[in-house]
RNA sequence: GCGAAAGUGGCGGAAUUGGCAGACGCGCUGGACUUAGAAUCCAGUUCUGGAAACAGAGUAGGGGUUCAAGUCCCCUCUUUCGCACCA
């Protein structure tokens, strides 16, 4: 009934893999292009989002290589990570074994479907050959000075019981097990990314990347420009530097606010009698979870430290308080408060009763502390700030500022949102970071030779609420590699987003013992031409690659400054509205729909559905749409092969046809413009497959008139062959034995992408629409040479268009040329 | 709250530069084949009226620009996503 896609399938991955295709080299002399799609973590499956996202990489593979490109196509393994570690003690087992058998079950499927892979650049990031080179690239940042340890508040998951980036918080939750993120202090390793925020702010090589990504990006580095003011403790003269966009409303400060994790706080409150209960208040606020403070209706609290500052524009005297609105952070984790003309310091002094002065008044109307219920931030004029009153106060901003810094009282600055990266991680399964503890020569990085540290295997996990690493006496007990003496390895693993982010270049050149890679390979196929991912990536990954890639070129390894030119983020595959999960139960295997209609049909249906960067949703039906095209095509062939396999393809192109056989050709021609196109231009292959459906449908209501007019079966035949042709990208088993079928030798991977003839795209007649003021009302036929004073003529004379116009007069006509005519009439 | 994207038949979606709205597919309706079902094939399928020809309405809603608007402009609504006390 259906085809046999079962054997074919498995003969021509066979095919594929016995001819190396899809292996490759730098040694070409095609142009290279390099497709990526992320890699997937090691989880042991193929679910339906990796399937919808390695079919769009892979048809544009195949259709790369049809057009002479030199294409790597790589794939590998993310199998670091908590997941892993978390199934491992779970299922009793160790996660070494459980990644590794998990990888060969995915390396199964992945070939179930067709994928075409170089299967021998697959890496595996947990293996020593692999994380050696994260290890390497550690202490290159740590030699760059891109690396230090410090003491400092980091969103702890307690179920996962490690350290969490910003990144990696959603909603206040770990991104991974939804639970409620808290704080905790910890001595952790950072990555100054925020050395690389100026330039990872610049996107002028990333046209081809969309938007919305580039949006989030922009907003995620949060670059602002303002003003450091230096105020001064009345009582020990210390300073306290506060940060503000607004330098313009200095005059109209009532106040200052530390943050809670503020280093001065304790030295403040230090004689104030009621220390305990303002310690009582720090303890609170910081301990409580993220999502608990920054909800956006979460009370303004705070308490005032019985010390007092001075405003250094007026020498006024102002209180300073602690609360919890203010974020150690950001900034200088202390702002100046402005109620008069900021709503959260509005709120927080009417709650406590501070004063507040207005500094900038409105044009139009006059504001008034008495009446006025919210901080007024719209624009106006200084008032209250002596030799800048009068001044419109955006203006002012700048001013004020320059003045500030002449008289040495502020400074301005650009402060940016994004933090510094934290990598530690306090769990087995990761990279160990390099470092050895000497308790005579502090930490000490471990020397280039000795790479890699190496992940213990004996190592009972999940047993201790530590990390287990930490239970391992051979691991940690160590010599310092500078004072010879006893000393201990650092027990904290990378965040796997460490090994991700130069992954792309170790597959340019992956069985390398020497280094991460060879330069002169790596700027062979990097950049990556196509990438393909996740839009979940936007901030995380994809931020790290490009900070990585920069590092790399610093470093002198790679000459390019961007990791990839084209960037797609893929949809998800939803089912019942909602993406694929287990806790929702709508979850398709992807294996049972290849066993039941094969990879073909999966992959069609992926394509087909929406445009690669929509989500697409699982419909059963639609599948089986899918699959009924196929098997359309399949029959369609079948029946004729052997009569089509005995015709002559050459024919007299200038020999008069019938106009329907003329359709027909047309038909033809144009689809290979259109699907060519599709995937070209707009990377659109839903239209691209509709293309070819339709010129199925062309063929199958085109019926033969004389079998032995040779011209006529050489036409129909070239109509039939292109279908496998321009089929292959998306549905390539079935495409290519179809092409065999035919009786061509040579695979379609082999030959070239078709090309379309413009001549049999001109049409003889010309269909024009008919419009009366704007309204369609008729069509007419003319031939492809009439001018524009006969198209109006015919369009007058058609007997529809009479009737409308009799005895209505013509104010003009508008002809666009081969499309339409518009009567404008009265 | 800020930023972004989107809103088109019963459904997924198409309309690429302002020029025939609904390609293609799903579903549905009727028919053919069949003892029957499945599969397949044929016809139809935006809505309203009509047997039909045809007419009218129609791309979230309202307004505007234009000979012509799904497409451009303004306002409103809804949905999704990102950020969110960032001073």
């Amino acid at each position: 009934m259906d085809y046999p896609f079962k054997s074919i399938e498995k003969k021509w991955q066979k095919i594929w893999e016995d001819k190396r295709i899809f292996y490759v080299s730098e040694s070409s002399e095609k142009p290279k292009y390099y497709i990526l799609s992320m890699f997937p973590y090691a989880s042991g499956v193929l679910h339906m989002g990796h399937i919808s996202n390695y079919s769009i990489s892979d048809a544009l593979v195949r259709y790369k290589i049809m057009n002479g490109y030199n294409v790597l196509q790589p794939m590998g393994y993310d199998a670091f990570g908590l997941p892993a570690e978390n199934y491992a003690i779970e299922n009793n087992s160790h996660p070494r074994i459980t990644t590794e058998n998990n990888a060969k079950i995915m390396d199964e499927q992945f070939k179930q479907v067709g994928f075409g892979y170089d299967w021998n650049r697959k890496i595996s990031t947990c293996e020593p050959e692999y994380y050696k080179w994260n290890q390497w690239f550690f202490l290159k940042m740590y030699e760059k000075g891109l690396v230090y340890r410090k003491k400092s508040y980091v969103n702890w998951c307690p179920d996962c019981r490690t350290v969490l980036a910003n990144e990696q918080v959603e909603d206040g939750k770990c991104w991974r097990c939804g639970t409620e993120v808290s704080q905790k202090e910890m001595e952790q390793w950072f990555i100054k990314i925020t050395n690389y925020a100026e330039e990872l702010l610049d996107q002028s090589q990333l046209q081809y990347w969309p938007e919305r990504v580039k949006i989030m990006q922009k907003n995620w580095i949060g670059k602002s420009y303002g003003t450091e003011i230096f105020f001064k403790m009345v009582d020990s003269g210390e300073r306290i530097d506060v940060f503000t966009t607004r330098a313009d409303t200095i005059f109209g400060c009532t106040y200052i606010v530390l943050a809670p994790e503020h280093p001065l706080v304790h030295k403040l409150i230090q004689n104030n009698s009621y220390k305990g209960k303002i310690e009582k208040f720090i303890h609170r606020v910081i301990n409580e979870s993220k999502i608990v403070r920054s909800a956006e209706d979460n009370v303004k609290e705070g308490i005032f430290t019985g010390q007092y500052a001075i405003n250094p524009v007026n020498n006024e005297n102002v209180p300073i308080y602690i609360a919890n609105y203010v974020l150690m952070e950001y900034g200088t984790g202390a702002i100046m408060a402005v109620p008069a003309h900021d709503q959260r310091d509005f709120e927080f002094a009417k709650k406590y009763n501070l004063p507040m002065k207005i500094v900038i008044q409105n044009k139009d109307r006059s504001l008034d502390l008495k009446t006025m219920t919210s901080a007024y931030v719209e624009e106006g004029v200084l008032v209250n700030s002596a030799q800048f009153d009068g001044m419109n106060n955006i203006k002012a901003i700048k001013s004020i500022s320059e003045w500030m810094e002449s008289e040495k009282i502020g400074k301005m600055t650009i402060s940016y949102r994004l933090r510094d990266w934290g990598i530690s991680r306090q769990r087995y399964w990761g990279t160990p970071i390099p470092i050895i503890r000497c308790p005579k020569c502090g930490d000490v990085p471990v020397p280039e030779k000795d790479l890699p540290v190496e992940l213990p295997f004996n190592v009972e996990v999940g047993k201790t609420r530590q990390n287990p690493l930490k239970s391992v006496p051979e691991f940690v007990h160590t010599t310092c590699p500078k004072c010879g003496g006893y000393a201990e390895r650092e027990t904290d693993t990378m965040d796997t987003f460490f090994d991700s982010s130069w992954y792309y270049v170790r597959y340019a050149d992956p069985h390398n013992h020497n280094m991460p890679f060879d330069s002169k390979k790596a700027n062979y196929w990097v950049p990556v031409d196509q990438y393909i991912g996740g839009i979940e990536h936007a901030t995380m990954h994809l931020l790290y690659v490009r900070f990585f890639h920069k590092f790399m070129r610093d470093l002198g390894m790679v000459n390019s400054d961007e990791p990839c030119i084209r960037l797609l983020t893929q949809g998800m595959v939803t089912k019942d509205g909602a993406k694929m999960s287990k806790s929702k139960g709508n979850v398709v295997d992807p294996q049972y729909i290849i066993d039941q209609y094969g990879a073909d049909t999966v992959r069609v249906f992926m394509l087909f559905s929406s445009p690669p960067d929509k989500d697409k949703e699982w419909k059963d039906e639609s599948v089986k749409g899918a699959s009924r095209f196929l098997n359309r095509v399949w029959r369609l062939i079948d029946e004729q092969k052997d009569f089509l396999k005995s015709v002559h393809q050459d024919y007299d192109k200038n020999a008069n046809i019938s106009s329907e056989l003329k359709k027909l050709r047309y038909s033809t021609h144009f689809t290979i413009k259109k699907v060519t196109e599709d995937i070209e231009e707009r990377m659109q292959f839903n239209t691209a497959i509709a293309a070819i459906m339709q010129h199925l449908n062309n063929i199958q209501s085109y019926y033969i008139i004389d079998e032995n007019d040779s011209t006529e079966i050489a036409i129909y035949k070239e109509a039939i062959e292109i279908i496998p042709y321009l089929l292959v990208p998306f549905a390539p088993h079935i495409s290519e034995e179809l092409w065999q079928m035919l009786g061509h030798k040579k695979i379609l991977l082999e030959t070239e992408w078709p090309k379309y003839e413009p001549e049999f795209l001109k049409t003889e007649e010309i269909t024009y629409v008919i419009q009366i003021n704007g309204k369609l009302r008729s069509k007419i036929t003319v031939s492809a040479d009439s001018d524009e004073d006969l198209v109006k003529e015919k369009a007058l004379a058609n007997y529809k268009i009479q009737k409308y116009i009799t005895g209505k007069e013509i104010i003009k006509i508008i002809v666009v040329p081969n499309k339409l005519v518009n009567i404008v009439s009265k």
